[in-house]
DNA sequence: GATTGCTTACGAATTCAATCGTAATACTAT
DNA sequence: ATAGTATTACGATTGAATTCGTAAGCAATC
């Protein structure tokens, strides 16, 4: 069974930044989180050792500056709170989801062709 | 400008229950929590208070037992959360979520020609 | 009119996230 | 080597969210 995995606000603006960049150190997560809010660099250090513990990273100490690494796939995070989205804010309906997101941020026209080519693909598997 | 709306896990919880209902007293709202997580009545009871004295919901104080009604539009709420899952989860790329979307929920077809025609109104926009 | 049961009100305790200060350690350049 | 700088480790504090116990009020029923 996969561990639940359920980071607090802060711990998934970090891994953001780790899924991002697919490696980084405190100081690099740091340079970027200032450009947000005001914090100070122990902190984000904090932080990111307690991920440690957690397991959601792990981290490369050979140098003394430690380099860490994701440890959760992006894609899982993405399903368990697309799903989770869809249940409370949307109360099931995926399609309400979708409009309201190519609504307010409309993608380019290659990757509207894209999700034009699953929608193809979903009503074929539909009508067999 | 309009107030920060941020919920947090239970409040968002209970605000879905009451977006779904429409209007709930604490014990229809109790009721269905409990199905998915063990807590006491006066704890719920507690949550709809405190989210009453920040105004996320107003409530019908006539009779014995009140009646709360959700003081938040759900679209705000939609608008908001799917704003910020692009960002952090999804890297900005709105299709990637879509796709997500419609991979693991499908909608069936009425809602899928809805959305094939949302697209083909951007698409309209996009070559002009 | 006592008893039972459900309701709200409220205070208190607990837990947890987030923040930071300080110290110890390693590295760099003089 | 020494001084200066950046890093990790770690403890402590703060504030907020969550939880629950207890009391008080009200309504129905026996």
């Amino acid at each position: 069974m996969s561990k639940t995995f359920k980071p607090t606000e802060s711990e998934l603006e970090i891994l953001s930044i780790l899924w991002e960049k697919e490696t980084a150190t405190v100081r690099d997560v740091h340079n970027i989180i200032i450009q947000t809010k005001e914090v100070g660099y122990t902190t984000t250090l904090k932080l990111m050792q307690i991920m440690h513990e957690k397991g959601m990273v792990t981290r490369d100490q050979s140098s003394k500056t430690h380099i860490y690494i994701p440890n959760f796939e992006q894609s899982k995070a993405q399903e368990q709170y697309v799903g989770k989205m869809i249940k409370t804010l949307f109360s099931g309906n995926t399609a309400q989801l979708v409009l309201q997101a190519l609504g307010n941020h409309q993608p380019n026209t290659t990757d509207l062709k894209e999700i034009k080519d699953l929608i193809a693909q979903l009503e074929k598997k539909d009508s067999k």
